[in-house]
RNA sequence: GCCUCGGUACUCCAACGGUAGAGAGGGCAGUCUCAAACACUGCACAGUGUCGGUUCAAAUCCGACUCGGGGCACCA
């Protein structure tokens, strides 16, 4: 009745897109009209600037993940950012004095490929892109405090890399080596081992080669054990997804190292087992081809020849010929033999690409009859297996399959008789003692490879000087800055363009003063994202990275949000820096991020956007088409957030009407602003308070599109009041919009703020304050309880929510179903649970 | 191959071992309108992957299978 008039008379603002004399159009809210009035409004109220003076407020960290500069923002960026607002929204809300920030991280290969192609400047296009950014976050209304902003490629921010760098380097943690490391040869740069995925670039999906090059690493191995056994403080904190990811990538195993008597050889070979236990089974010995003591061994054995052409063989592969599952398996046999220090048996020794020069000593016992690349390998060559652990299984020998699981040890002198475990046990004593050997440790996880060779990075603070090595660049004279990017030849070829800047490359020696060059590598990008999250609560410091007392405020991070494709490079990554700062005693923690929400993508047709693929959807039409409350509130409702959003299956016209019902129902408000809520009708009241408990709870808990799910609920129930229940005038009617501007202001700030400005309340609704739920308007009058006969359903009756367990049971088996279901059966056992349930056992 | 997460209505999502629901969506009707659209009101819509176990009671716990997603992948 009343619903549609009180809508329609109130007045709206003039209209700046539409015409204003179409009688037609219906009070939907212009939300173009909207978004243009409150942005400005906002930039002077400044509702999230943070870390005020005289502010008493709690802490509170929420940090998005930044975002690289590669043009504008897109729908990944959208549903992110939408994401993250939720959280930082709410507790402000709740009285947190949150800090949300958002720099950029841009330094990087895109903006160099692009200047390449244009043959201009990266920086031009890297800052060109943070600005169309930056104006579109504006616009896309993220709450983050602008006065925190800055750019990993000024040079006030890579100075601290650079600082940062050299203080790893004194402590040993940055060192250079010969290694052969992982090429992409479209990109023409080295890569960590973090970014080769499937053997394939990360970036430019190229088949990685092998390269023998002497590069800089950071020693996280070092750190392998605390980046492990500190995740116990993530536990229900972190997806388990990315724990176990994590703990998968760095790949801690236990076994020993055992030392084998190499014949004609004065010293002993060094090999790692995971299995000790076998080690009377060891029918050969397999030594990685690329080794250093490949190399050694062949020497005089008469297969020199072989060697090296199985060598160049090997080599010409690429990660991608290695990773294939039904390799065949080939090796060298050297004519030499090693002796089990167990047993004395002569074990030929052979090298083969099956095993890693990096991992463990590059050298392997090979234990056919139990682990199946050995099997695999004794087939290829005809070698003895031995079987020493009787599991029950059939003969590898027939079968083909090496047996893995416990059982009895046999053929194994003293451990014959022994399960695995006592086994492992008793051998290793066993080693110890005749100092053949001990228990150790290996990790799947290797060195953190940081040289690039490319243009647009942090330039490597390190000069080299003939006599006196590697020397640091005086800390005074940081920051390093990159050389003028103009006459230098940016294509890849596999040196850092750097080294063209003869001007820059040539320099005294700070020791000695003799001439020397600079170290012509940038770093990579990763180190720039390792540590950011330190710099926002003093990014407008310039004489330290950080401050200790802004560190001691603000860290560490309490909610992060990002996408799960960082799951291991960056999170290990920052985790690794935190450690080592809090090592050199700058920061108070050892894990930077207390709670860790990873979004899903955004997706098309089930597949991700992509241009190739002919699905990609542009922010920008959707926001044109819909408004940005309706994007954000069809990302927040589309799912949990965990998961995926399939843009096909999602409605932002169906936000759009929903946003504009919320809308409406501010203008039925006719009680004045501060009306006495408690006087208001108390069913409303009911629906209200429940549902600012569940969605406060809901929001708590990621489960953002339930949120909203509970505020539709309340405004359907507030349309319904106002409409053919207490009516527009109930001040109950006020606290339910209210709750609803305020709940809604998580996701649609421009709807909220409208609302909130109808209601009769100045800006921002941001700070309005989450409402205080009365647990009294939590209890429900009435409960429907349930009649069960053997667990089926019979009949429902409304209770009392206080029945007792005798009462409710009385009324069950009073009831006239119940009774003519029973008829003269007396119930075997009645099973109350007041006041949700009976059941009769008949 | 190994590890891991999941399978509920047309779709996307909910349900402390105890009533399978809410919202969205599409459909139909009514109100309003000269009419339509918008809006409002009402209605209908249909479902726990398979098999077994535990239990008074299983979508929920356990086991097997199956299907789908993700991760790791010669790490000894």
């Amino acid at each position: 009745m009343a619903c549609r008039g009180s809508g329609v008379q109130i007045p709206l603002a003039p209209r700046m897109n539409k015409n204003v004399n179409d009688e037609r159009e219906h009070a939907a809210y212009d939300f173009a009209y909207v978004q243009e009035k409150w942005l400005p409004i906002w930039d002077q109220v400044q509702p999230f600037k943070s870390g005020r003076a005289d502010d008493t407020r709690e802490k509170k960290y929420v940090l998005d993940m930044f975002p690289y500069p590669s043009g504008d923002l897109h729908m990944g960026h959208a549903e992110a950012y939408a994401l993250g607002d939720v959280i930082a929204r709410y507790w402000v809300q709740k009285g947190f004095n949150v800090m949300h920030p958002i720099a950029w991280d841009a330094f990087g290969l895109p903006a160099e490929n692009a200047a390449i192609k244009r043959n201009s400047d990266p920086r031009i296009w890297t800052y060109e892109n943070i600005a169309v950014q930056k104006a579109s976050m504006r616009r896309f209304a993220c709450s983050f405090d602008w006065d925190r902003v800055f750019n990993t490629c000024d040079p006030e921010y890579y100075k601290w890399n650079q600082w940062l760098f050299l203080k790893l380097h004194e402590r040993g943690l940055a060192y250079r080596k010969d290694s052969a490391v992982n090429w992409c040869p479209g990109c023409q740069t080295v890569l960590a081992n973090e970014q080769v995925v499937a053997g394939l670039c990360e970036r430019c999906d190229s088949a990685v080669t092998k390269k023998k090059l002497n590069q800089w690493y950071f020693k996280i191995t070092d750190y392998a054990d605390r980046l492990l056994d500190d995740m116990a403080q993530l536990e229900g904190k972190w997806p388990e997804k990315v724990l176990m990811m994590q703990r998968n990538w760095i790949g801690r195993s236990t076994g020993a190292n055992v030392s084998f008597v190499i014949e004609g050889r004065t010293e002993p070979v060094t090999i790692y087992t995971t299995r000790p236990d076998t080690l009377y089974g060891a029918t050969f010995m397999v030594v990685a081809a690329d080794s250093e003591l490949a190399a050694e061994l062949v020497v005089g054995t008469g297969v020199e020849t072989e060697f090296n052409s199985y060598l160049e063989k090997i080599k010409a592969d690429s990660d991608i010929d290695r990773l294939a599952t039904d390799r065949p398996k080939s090796g060298v046999f050297l004519n030499r033999y090693a002796i089990n220090p167990v047993n004395g048996a002569k074990l030929p020794i052979w090298v083969s690409d099956y095993v890693l020069a990096d991992y463990g000593t590059g050298a392997i016992m090979a234990v056919p009859a139990h682990d199946q690349r050995d099997l695999d390998f004794a087939k290829a060559f005809a070698l003895p297996v031995v079987v020493v652990v009787e599991t029950g299984e059939e003969d590898p020998n027939t079968s083909g399959v090496a047996t893995t699981g416990d059982g009895k040890l046999v053929n194994s002198g003293a451990l014959n008789g022994l399960n695995k475990a006592d086994a492992i046990a008793a051998i290793n004593s066993q080693l110890e003692k005749d100092g053949l050997g001990k228990s150790a440790r290996n990790y799947r996880l290797r060195d953190w490879l940081v040289s690039r060779q490319r243009y647009w990075g942090t330039p490597i603070p390190i000069i080299h000087c003939s006599s006196c090595g590697e020397v640091p660049v005086p800390a005074d004279q940081l920051p390093l800055t990159l050389p003028d990017a103009k006459g230098l030849d940016l294509k890849p070829k596999g040196t850092s363009p750097l080294g063209a800047a003869t001007d820059w490359v040539n320099v005294a020696c700070p020791k000695c003063g003799a001439a020397s060059k600079r170290d012509t590598d940038t770093m990579d990008t990763f180190v720039d994202s390792s540590w950011y999250y330190l710099r926002y609560p003093s990014s407008t410091v310039h004489d330290q990275p950080f401050l200790k007392k802004d560190i001691e405020t603000w860290l560490p991070v309490d909610q992060y949000v990002g996408g799960v494709t960082h799951a291991i490079l960056h999170l290990l990554y920052s985790r690794f820096f935190t450690k080592v700062l809090n090592d050199m005693g700058m920061v108070n923690f050892n894990e930077p991020f207390t709670r860790l929400l990873n979004q899903g993508m955004v997706v098309m047709d089930g597949s991700a956007m992509s241009k190739s693929r002919g699905n990609l959807v542009a922010l920008s039409d959707e926001l044109e088409k819909h408004g940005v409350d309706a994007i954000r509130l069809s990302m927040v409702f589309a799912g949990p957030p965990e998961d995926d959003v399939d843009w096909s299956d999602v409605s932002p016209s169906g936000s759009v009407k929903f946003l504009t019902r919320a809308w409406r129902l501010s203008g039925d408000v006719t009680s004045a602003p501060g009306a006495d809520f408690s006087k208001g009708d108390v069913s409303l009241r009911k629906v209200t308070h429940k549902a600012l408990n569940d969605a406060g709870f809901a929001v708590e808990s990621f489960r953002f599109n339930v949120a909203v799910a509970r505020v539709m609920e309340l405004v359907n129930a507030t349309r319904k009041a106002i409409d053919s229940g207490c009516g527009g005038s109930d001040p109950a009617v006020r606290e339910a919009v209210e709750a609803i501007a305020i709940m809604i202001s998580l996701v649609a700030p421009f709807t909220a703020e409208e609302m909130w400005e109808r209601l009769g309340h100045k800006p921002a609704v941001a700070l309005a304050g989450w409402p205080a739920v009365d647990p009294k308007l939590l209890v429900a009058d009435s409960v429907e309880a349930v009649i069960q006969i053997n667990g089926k359903i019979k009949e429902r009756i409304d209770v009392s929510p206080t029945i007792t367990d005798a009462e409710l049971e009385a009324l069950a088996l009073a009831h006239p179903t119940i009774v003519a279901e029973l008829g003269t059966n007396a119930p075997k056992k009645v099973i109350a649970r007041a006041p949700k349930l009976v059941n009769i056992v008949a």
